[in-house]
DNA sequence: GGCAACTATGTCGCATGCCGACATAACACA
DNA sequence: TGTGTTATGTCGGCATGCGACATAGTTGCC
């Protein structure tokens, strides 16, 4: 691998310091409307995925969690009413996710404001995913 | 605000996986190299600083975490010779951080990976801020 | 100079959330 | 039907950041 410049370390630092900023305001957002992160991010994955719904694996997947991990995260939505599980239909073993009207609601609502935050920060964003040569 | 479509769903879970994957990737990379992924963020926030160096509370502002939190992260870094702690010579309240020869020579092999990674990563992250509208 | 308010850092106990280990139900296939 | 595998769920433990508090050093104002 070639050798580090001074500026590389500026350039990683500035990213990483650009991720934080994005988490940090993610996660001001999220408590102010009454989620953990984790929840955020599970509404969304759930969403976005095929007919606005995920098995419990397959949302593990998306967050990179293990599959009991999901579960417990998934548990403590549905006594918020974030989203509803129901029993598949062809394998009885697998729980299909749907986010509830709440769960639509809050997540429309964080996803307005988190597109406008990244647009806010996508310029130094591309600048300095440029920077990296 | 304007409303949102079933792509801009899209691309919002797309970028938070896409972040994911790379907290994922570094996470491992700093475990594997003996780091927390802390501690990882610490040693690159550091260098990074004017003269490869920054107060606790500095650190604290460029992790987004409480003064009292960045020290005790301080103090494992310290036990674990990733950095080294310099009483100030103005402010006698200040303590410099540095890194340690090891914590140099970690970071700069985390950083020669993490450029790696990142220009892999680039060109989806382009697509989708590009495809935030 | 000396005291009060403030700042920078550090200590301690707690809450949160993930994981490993284990458990259970359902499926697959011989 | 028996055995191994998969999908989900339960429980205890652990790491890390925070709030509350503590301490040393600094600043300003009289």
């Amino acid at each position: 691998m070639p050798k580090l410049q001074e500026t590389d370390y500026a350039t990683l630092a500035g990213f990483r310091y650009e991720l934080r900023k994005f988490s940090r305001y993610s996660e001001r957002a999220a408590g102010e409307a009454g989620l953990t992160p984790r929840q955020h991010q599970a509404l969304l994955a759930i969403r976005a995925g095929p007919g606005g719904a995920l098995h419990v694996g397959q949302l593990a997947e998306r967050l990179f969690l293990r599959p009991h991990s999901a579960s417990e995260l998934v548990q403590r939505m549905v006594e918020q009413d974030l989203v509803t599980r129901e029993p598949g239909t062809e394998d009885k073993r697998q729980v299909t996710l749907t986010l509830s009207d709440h769960g639509e609601k809050v997540l429309e609502y964080l996803s307005q404001s988190h597109r406008a935050e990244l647009r806010r920060l996508r310029p130094m964003l591309q600048e300095l995913l440029a920077g990296l040569g």
